[in-house]
RNA sequence: GGUGAGGUGCCUGAGUGGUCGAAAGGAGCAGUUUGCUAAACUGUCGUACUGGGAAACCGGUACCGAGGGUUCGAAUCCCUCCCUCACCGCCA
């Protein structure tokens, strides 16, 4: 959520910015401004009303401590005939603050001065590709071929338990997973961030903090029983490990990562693009989140980006990193990377890390501030990325490490999955 | 699922309907002092909205889980909801 008194200082700016993402603000900026102006004024109608009824409910007290009733009494009506009228404006105080947040909830957050324009995933930005697309042979075949020729990932027993897009990996396959979650908390951990295990249900609160709701609920899975949600990453229960703190400010930046299954409803997916691996209800990822003084958080993305890379090319995998456009730009973000990865057999890129920093936009649904000495708190700046997701990852290693004689795994996991190959 | 207790500031923890934004202690910050580590003493120390001011700052209002209500006046009384804890039952 953007902060109202941005908008009020400099609304062609705002709108300026948004329109970066595609996103007409112009109305709504005009309503916002007409809502806060009111709710402004009410308010402080309010107060003196509110005032003025606090300094004679102190008169009443001690008029009637010095015995003297009648004047006492005189005075209480005084007040009695104010009710009506505080009353009146407290109801709409409500109301320009319901209506506000309505509004204030539908903005996206303003995109970076460094987001390129554009309108879809075709005007994103290559900011780095691998020189040359690895070339398979005529027998390769796609992951989804491999993953039953080698028997490590079945789909159709997935579909008996659960439904489509829950795979049971087996053998091997399960060994694969296990070992890539324990090396990418590995590297993270070497790389400074605190592992934790957080909860994968959520409640309604923590989806808000971090964007999800009131928007997107359509997206998780929903445990209405209990009116929890299954988490679709990571971000939404560490970041919401912050959620009304306020920080030290020596202690930033803060890095943790985590572990989790993440679960996505997609509904209205279909065809080709969620074959196989590509696109799941349930898949593993581990993911990095970074808490950050305002001052850092651009060096801090870069960082970020960079740790993501760095995965990528100690699993020799063929990728690219993209700055996404405006128009590619998810609602909370003010600047993203995409990481892809080649899939040889199916000749497509699959994103497999999305490393975004969201400004102040959830810090202030948060209230995640960060104190400097003794000064007031402020909004910190949150981030967070994929480190990485599995499933597209096991597909690249699977279609780019194909031999004749089995599916090579990389050198840095042999350690955790004790053995060379899949045969 | 059953029963009971409780939700107060960064933390612990007092609080009789008016003088409580809230005692006390701790932490934090600033200072004084002892030759260092450390201790002692003094001071300071909530957040949000809002009016004024260039600013330091000054004023108003709200907030003691959330929302209503009673009252001239509510942390304190009443109602609803949410949450936490303890014990029992069940269970990994």
């Amino acid at each position: 959520m953007l902060q109202v008194n941005i908008i009020r200082e400099d609304p062609d700016k705002v709108i300026e910015r948004l329109s970066v993402k595609n996103f007409d603000a112009k109305e709504i900026i005009g309503q916002i401004i007409e809502l806060d102006t009111g709710r402004r004024a009410t308010q402080t109608e309010l107060d003196q009303l509110l005032s003025h009824q606090n300094t004679i409910a102190k008169q009443v007290g001690e008029l009637f401590k010095s015995g003297k009733q009648a004047e006492a009494n005189d005075l209480k009506n005084k007040s009695i005939a104010l009710k009506d009228e505080v009353k009146k404006l407290h109801d709409l105080l409500h109301k320009y603050e319901h209506d506000l947040h309505q509004q204030m909830v539908l903005l996206p957050n303003c995109p970076s001065e460094k987001v390129p324009s554009g309108k879809s995933a075709a005007d994103n930005e290559v900011i780095y590709s691998i020189d040359k697309l690895p070339e398979l042979s005529s027998e390769a075949q796609p992951h989804w071929e491999l993953a039953s020729k080698y028997d490590i990932i079945d789909f159709e027993l997935g579909v008996k338990i659960s439904g489509a897009g829950f795979p049971v990996y087996k053998g091997k396959g399960a060994r694969l997973q296990r070992a890539l979650i324990s090396w990418f908390l590995d590297r993270a951990g070497e790389s400074g961030y605190t592992e934790v295990q957080p909860p994968i249900l959520i409640n309604e609160a923590s989806g808000f903090g971090t964007g999800q709701l009131p928007d997107k609920e359509g997206q998780m899975y929903l445990v209405g029983l209990d009116n929890l949600y299954l988490i679709p990453t990571a971000e939404v229960p560490i970041t919401n490990i912050f959620r009304d703190e306020i920080i030290d400010a020596a202690t930033l930046p803060l890095k943790l990562t985590g572990y989790t299954p993440c679960f996505r409803r997609e509904a209205g997916s279909y065809g080709k693009d969620v074959r196989g691996l590509n696109r799941l209800h349930q898949f593993d990822k581990v993911e990095i989140v970074q808490i950050s003084h305002p001052d850092r958080s651009y060096d801090i993305l870069e960082e970020m980006k960079d740790y993501v890379v760095s995965l990528l090319k100690d699993l020799n995998l063929p990728f690219r990193v993209l700055k996404l456009c405006g128009g590619d730009m998810s609602f909370a973000s003010a600047l993203t990377y995409d990481m892809e990865v080649w899939s040889a057999a199916q000749e497509k890129w699959l994103e497999v890390s999305s490393v975004s920093n969201f400004e102040t936009f959830q810090s202030n649904r948060l209230k995640l501030r960060y104190r400097e000495h003794n000064e007031k708190p402020k909004l910190a700046h949150t981030l967070n990325g994929s480190a990485l997701a599995l499933p597209r990852i096991v597909a690249a290693i699977l279609e780019n490490n194909q031999t004749s004689s089995g599916i090579q795994i990389p050198e840095v996991l042999v350690p955790y999955t004790q053995f060379e190959k899949i045969d």
